[in-house]
DNA sequence: TGAAATGTTGGGGCG
DNA sequence: ACGCCCCAACATTTC
């Protein structure tokens, strides 16, 4: 009896639901992974290839083969399961749009040959048991997560050791032709140096973890200091599970360690919201911003991702995201806020940019959080908070030390002016070997100027009369 | 998880 | 000593 082992984004064997019902139920395991195109953006394709080639290697220590194919999911398993004879099939769920409508045909193609098994294995939460009083889904974070986690989840499965895997022979493909690592541009330098993709890169952070919960709380939204748990893209594809990361946490009774995990809800909240509202990704949940008067500036939006606004902490993040295939979160706010208030630019190009520059790219995680810059998603931040680039970079990075890692060309200047180079004097920029407008461009936009021409574009859509805001005014 | 505009207060300089 | 003004510091409101 052989039990398929359908791998999504819970590439591990730790702690996996879908393994182990798998082990349960079956006494040949075949795990295969099925490549589909539209999934995942350059740079998390780049992490893709990596952690499918460690889970490869991890499977083939425990004498099996993890096969690798590509095309429809459920025309890909069908034929897996005629092959190989397989009598159930196993999987974690996911709440993306496009992988649900995979697992509802899947069910109607297998329906009666297989078994069927679709495990809980990707959050903490049941996205179909938390709800409001009034029985409608969490709009708001706050009363969101007090509900999550009142509901106890458990703990971290370990991984099963008893020799499972099939040693048949079955056709898979080659990794480096149906995934292969993007060659235009060649990310591979300066990711490799940042990152362990894999699931033993993954424990090996999740150990580190009470190292970043130390200052956590004190220095989160510090982008010159290294103390943010960088688990996004392992927790993203899988490789560690959000139980074993909760686990971890709550056994640290530390303030640092309830934030983090106070964060890994926004996870949760933001897979919960793309499954109750399967729009997310591309529509507004306040439907009045679909009256928003955005710009269509294809040079403002080139400038912002080559990191050349003018405004280092905007600059400084952009060339870290190009660089590194992340950013850190207080600078992805800051970033965002420049793209949709100073530039007014649609957020959905931001998130486009940000879906394939980010090696921990999640259309539920990336959806939720523009919308929640821009103002228009659920327990969004309001509308006028726009970022000052100026007082952020000053407050976040008072050294100026973010800012001379990713704009070298501004490495010379005091830190005073690092943050607003425009205001320094000529002998300083002079000293500092610096040509506002040559090395280093002058402000895209003034900011004052910006936030004011922002207000009045809000100002303009609430005047506008249209049907009722489909989200309550909440 | 913001910032600017506006309002309030209290200390100190000064006539 | 006293009233007046200035303004920094802080608080509140508004966008």
């Amino acid at each position: 009896m052989a039990a398929i082992v359908w791998f999504r984004r819970d590439l591990r064997l730790h702690d996996n639901l879908a393994l182990l019902s798998a082990v349960a139920k079956g006494t040949e395991i075949v795990p295969v992974y099925v490549v589909d195109e539209q999934d995942t953006g350059g740079a998390s394709r780049w992490w893709l290839h990596h952690s499918l080639r460690a889970l490869q290697n991890d499977i083939s220590s425990m004498g099996g083969q993890l096969l690798i194919r590509s095309g429809d999911p459920a025309a890909e398993l069908q034929a897996l399961v005629d092959e190989c004879g397989a009598t159930s099939l196993h999987y974690s769920k996911r709440y993306e749009p496009a992988s649900r409508r995979q697992e509802s045909q899947l069910a109607s193609l297998l329906d009666g040959q297989v078994d069927i098994a679709a495990a809980d294995n990707n959050y903490l939460t049941n996205v179909n048991a938390l709800f409001t009083k009034g029985g409608s889904p969490f709009k708001v974070f706050t009363p969101f997560w007090r509900a999550a986690s009142a509901s106890h989840h458990s703990g971290p499965r370990p991984m099963p050791t008893e020799r499972l895997f099939s040693s048949r022979d079955f056709d898979s493909a080659p990794l480096d032709t149906v995934c292969p690592l993007p060659a235009n541009p060649d990310w591979a330098g300066g990711l490799r140096a940042q990152w362990q993709p894999g699931e033993s890169g993954a424990l090996q952070r999740l150990d580190e973890i009470s190292a970043a919960s130390k200052n956590y709380v004190t220095l989160r939204d510090r982008p010159d200091k290294d103390t943010t748990s960088r688990l996004s893209p392992h927790l993203h594809f899988g490789e560690v599970s959000a139980r074993q990361v909760a686990h971890a946490l709550s056994s640290q009774q530390s303030d640092g360690a309830a934030a983090l995990l106070r964060q890994l809800y926004w996870r949760e909240f933001s897979a919960y919201l793309l499954y109750h509202y399967p729009s997310l990704p591309v529509a507004p949940l306040r439907s009045e911003f679909e009256k928003f008067p955005w710009v269509n500036d294809e040079e403002g939006l080139r400038l912002w991702q080559k990191g050349k606004t003018g405004y280092p902490i905007v600059d400084a993040g952009m060339r870290q995201l190009w660089a590194s295939g992340w950013m850190h979160n207080r600078v992805r706010m800051i970033v965002a806020s420049f793209l949709i208030k100073d530039l007014m630019i649609p957020w959905q190009k931001g998130a486009a940019w940000f879906a394939d520059t980010l090696v921990d790219a999640d259309l539920a995680n990336n959806s939720a959080s523009w919308q929640w810059v821009a103002g228009c998603g659920t327990d969004s931040a309001p509308y006028f908070r726009i970022f000052n680039p100026i007082l952020q970079g000053k407050k976040f990075d008072p050294n100026g030390d973010y800012v001379r890692r990713w704009v070298p060309e501004l490495a010379a200047l005091p830190a005073k002016w690092i943050h607003e180079p425009w205001q320094a004097d000529l002998v300083t920029l002079a000293e500092s070997d610096l040509v506002l407008g040559g090395d280093y461009p002058k402000p895209l936009v003034d900011h004052g100027i910006a936030r004011k021409n922002a207000l009045a574009a809000y100002q303009l859509m609430r005047d506008i009369p249209g049907d009722s805001d489909a989200m309550g005014a909440g």
